[in-house]
DNA sequence: ATCATTAAGTAAAACGTTACACTAAGACGA
DNA sequence: TCGTCTTAGTGTAACGTTTTACTTAATGAT
């Protein structure tokens, strides 16, 4: 049988109002030798307060839900290590939850959390969030919620860390084109989100303002290796003529273009430099890897996370939005013609 | 206001248990049209059980813990994949807790996953586990959990899912000297966990067959890049002539091994063959990768969740220990010489 | 006409806390 | 002596479910 705050109260002789106040400090009219007897007891029998039953009547379970399309994704094993270490420090538990992209599964979660367990939600759906219904759910309900690197349409004031887009493609575009490229093409993300297509405006910008328009060529994939892959095969050999530059939307799909491009008989950077977005790290010794934007995942977690509690701990909506600095880290990629 | 099964109850003019009943299926007694009749307000008022509530009762809350040193290490990652999925598809959520290898936030997590919210804990810590009191602790209370490759000395017939380390070990560094490699070093875990020691002796014993004891040498390491280098870096010039081939005890030392090779003059795979220990897999396209005993890190997760769950569904102990299988898998830092 | 059975429910206890509104006993001042 | 304060508590409702044991009305068999 699990000890609870009755067997402590019987074994102190005292009321399980006086327990519960001990175990939460709220002992300011408890005598000091009876603080003491309840501590011994506790301690004796290991007592633990059953945190549902606390719950119960608190409403809050101290846990948050942290919803991201794939843990295995270094962009999110880091930004999921911030939020967890932040949280972890201010008492709080994480819910991992892999969408794998599905909208569905994302639905199911975000219902499952918001009924079950979670006091708020950070939220890095690759989904297209403005179209979702549940957002209008939160904001009725006053559910805590943050978004990190997601945009949702202006009005909603949704609170959450975002990044420059636009900009930061922008430069990692101009820094292509101070090089000497001139043909750059732009693999970019899901065109349903708003990053993605922040990011391809950026490209875009940068090419025009260059005079480079007339070689924009955009290819719509789904920020995985696999996608930056296929993204690369399926361009035309016309296509793919006189490109000296890739702008990967993000940098699994990065490598992913490497990997066609090699296949196709063209090496990085010799032939082809690529630069990249997001700037997930591996092991320095392994080779060639991405010039890229560099997001500083881990931050952009713990910002999320910090912004999660005090609007949770204060109860009340808020609507901030937190940029994240963005800079250029050269690696590999790039070759100046 | 949140809405509760009493106001269902009330709009239904039924009593709350036959709510209750229809929303978990216990309808037998119920008639058709009243079923339909709940389910259709439900519906309306978008009504969502508290889960809290019921837990209360139940005495279950459908999550569970993971306990890991570090999610960013793609080992981890992986294998956080194969629990989540497998926990998700089956109505579970999953607590994640990064230990950071540190004994006292592990134990401080395995307290608060305890007491507060799961229904059980599958462990892949770092720490010693044999010497953790904690596991008295779940013995006697009988609380449901799982270790993923980590032993626990025999009495205790922990269940769990294992990697037969000594023979693994064996098999890579006999796979080293079948190539030709005579002086083989080891750069192993840190020496208070089973596996660690497990991998050296598999490390001794290959050697030995060979009759190349002589030439052993084992530095201990963390299971980190930085742990690799160092313990590279910490050699001798005499203890680092001469020698062609490195066993690392798992995948990210053997990386920092190679950077410090590197420093020192040695490039792999020309002047130093090395190998790892857990295959976790970056783009293919990056160079070199390390030739190293692939371990299945997602399939154990999934293997040590479906565990888990049958344990706390059948609400009795069990032992049961999986061998999850190993093999070698050939990448590009091994030569033959 | 009576009894047993079945269908369709219901009332109330229980889960383990916290929060709120009280109280009893003593000290102190007038 | 009375009234007021302070100290050190206490009793009980409430949180939102599930569970158990019970009820009622209709039906069918004898």
């Amino acid at each position: 049988m699990k000890i609870t705050i009755k067997d402590i109260a019987k074994r102190c002789a005292v009321s399980v109002t006086t327990v519960s106040m001990v175990m939460n400090g709220k002992s300011d009219s408890i005598g000091k030798d009876t603080i003491e007897r309840v501590r011994r007891t506790v301690a004796e029998l290991q007592y633990q307060p059953n945190a549902v039953a606390r719950s119960m009547i608190t409403k809050r379970t101290h846990s948050i839900g942290l919803v991201l399309p794939d843990i295995r994704n270094p962009f999110f094993s880091d930004l999921a290590k911030g939020v967890e270490d932040y949280l972890n420090a201010n008492g709080y538990g994480v819910f991992l939850c892999n969408t794998d992209s599905l909208m569905d599964k994302e639905d199911q979660y975000i219902r499952l959390l918001q009924a079950r367990l979670s006091d708020g939600l950070i939220f890095t759906t690759q989904n297209t969030i403005e179209s979702n219904p549940l957002f209008a759910t939160f904001a009725n309900q006053a559910y805590p919620f943050v978004l990190v690197e997601r945009y949702v349409a202006e009005p909603c004031g949704v609170p959450g860390v975002y990044v420059d887009n636009r900009r930061a493609a922008e430069e990692i575009c101009t820094y292509l084109i101070e090089r000497g490229h001139r043909r750059i093409i732009c693999i970019s993300g899901p065109l349903n989100t708003t990053n993605a297509r922040h990011r391809v405006e950026g490209y875009r910008t940068a090419l025009e303002r260059a005079g480079l328009s007339r070689h924009a060529l955009v290819i719509e994939g789904n920020y995985r290796y696999r996608g930056g892959y296929e993204a690369v095969r399926s361009l035309a050999a016309g296509q793919i003529e006189g490109v000296t530059g890739v702008f990967a939307s993000n940098d699994l799909m990065g490598y992913g273009a490497i990997e066609a491009l090699a296949e196709r008989g063209y090496s990085v950077p010799e032939d082809v430099s690529i630069v990249g977005f997001d700037g997930i790290s591996f092991p320095s010794v392994l080779k060639p890897q991405l010039t890229s934007v560099y997001l500083a995942a881990r931050q952009m977690g713990e910002k999320a996370a910090e912004l999660l509690l005090a609007i949770i701990e204060k109860r009340e909506p808020d609507t901030r939005r937190y940029a994240c600095a963005h800079a250029i880290v050269e690696k590999q990629s790039v070759r100046a013609i």
